[in-house]
Order: C-alpha cells, then structure tokens, then sequence
DNA sequence: TTTCTATGTAAGTCATGACTTACGAAGTTG
DNA sequence: CAACTTCGTAAGTCATGACTTACATAGAAA
C-alpha cells in the first residue's frame, strides 16, 4: 500500500538526484541544493515528498537537519517489482511455449 | 538508462491498473479498457507509454491488438532500486554505527 | 463491396505538481 | 540582545500530461 507513494516520489529527476546526492552519505539541505540547478526551497519541499514516502530520514543538528537515505520505502517498491517481475516473466514463458506449439501445429 | 522511463511508466496510477489487468495474461486493449474508469483511447495513450518503457509488447492478433507484459523494462528498474537498496543499507547500519559510538563518547 | 469491429491518432481541455520569491521560525555566534 | 545561518512554509506562476470526443485506418464478416 505505500510502494505507490515511493515509486511517485521516484518519479521525479529532481529528487531522483537528491536521492542519488544521498547515496555517498547523509547531507544537509543546503548542500544538496548546492549540487542541483533548483532553489533550495525546491530542494526542501522534494525532501519532505521523500520523506513521506519513506525514502528519506530527517536528524536535526543544531542549526541544520541532516537528511539520509532509509531502507523503508525502498523495500516495499522492491517488493512490488519481484512480483512484477515474476508474473512478466511467466507470461514470456508462457507465450514463447504457445509460439513453439503454433509453429508445431502449422499445416 | 532505460530505468527513468520504466519508473516514469508505473508512476502513473491508471498504468499501474493496466500493468495489474495483464499480470494474469495478454489482453486486447478494448478489454483492458473495460475493466478501467477511462475510456479506450486512454487506454491506448497508457500502453504506447508502456511499450516505449519496454513494460509491454504488442503481437498483432487478426483485428486486434494483444498485449503483454515484457520482463525488459522490469529488470532494468529492478537493477536500479537494488543498488539503491545497498547504499540505503549501508548508510543505515553507519548510521548505527555512529549513534552508538556517540554514545559511548557521552558524558 | 459494404458494414461492423477493434484500434490508433489528432486536437483541445483541465488538473496536478514542480518551480519561483517572500517571509517567518529556530539555533548559533558576536 | 543583536546579527547571521539554516531551514520550512505560503502564495502564486507555468508547463506537463492525463483525460475527453471526433476522426481515420485495417481486418473480419455479411
């Protein structure tokens, strides 16, 4: 139920970015939106959408608030894509063995 | 390269519904279109998108159209979140690391 | 051929959401 | 306390894209 938010939020280049810019390691607002050719009010409210899609944990410290990436939502989009990917699969299967039997079926 | 427009694809909520409705096997679009709140040429609009995202493919079947899931466009955002995955772990359990090592330095 | 079915495409409407600037709140430093 | 950082939020603009209806095309059936 919370993947859609997840693959909504990842939808997006920007914070497709933001995402990536937090893969090296936890980072504060400001220097992510350094690293990006939006304002850094763009760069808050994209960390708030990821956030709430669990993709993203806030930890304040002192003046500023470190942003890291968090396992959670990322999960459940992973989950929904194995099972994706194992219904596509059958069907490919399923249609190559039909193609096969057409072609033995052939006049 | 690929993996934007998969995501880009299955953000879209109706897509996802039409991503659902072939999980069980190939459909022609009137038939997809039926069990959806859209109209039919919506539903062609979403599988052009698909199969551009190499979600889907098309196999003529006399007069209509049947479609399919395809594994191609899947696997690439499997790929994706994957790597996400690992860096999101990594950085969780460095997280953990520092935390108790704060801790640690306390008084 | 004519007709009916199944589909893709064109054109236009409308809502969503990704930006911007301006402002306010919370903490740090002088 | 005052000034400076760092950030979130409000409000408003603008482009993108998800729909609709109307039309065009291709094959099946009469």
């Amino acid at each position: 139920m919370t993947y859609e938010v997840a693959i909504t939020a990842l939808a997006d280049p920007t914070r497709r970015a933001i995402v990536d810019r937090l893969r090296h390691g936890p980072a504060p607002v400001g220097v992510v939106a350094k690293g990006l050719p939006v304002s850094r009010p763009a760069v808050s409210q994209h960390l708030r959408v990821l956030s709430d899609a669990g993709l993203v944990t806030m930890t304040p410290q002192g003046n500023q608030r470190l942003y890291s990436l968090a396992p959670g939502g990322i999960d459940s989009l992973r989950h929904y894509l194995d099972s994706l990917w194992d219904d596509a699969l059958a069907a490919f299967q399923r249609a190559a063995q039909d193609q096969a039997k057409q072609k033995g079926t052939k006049p």
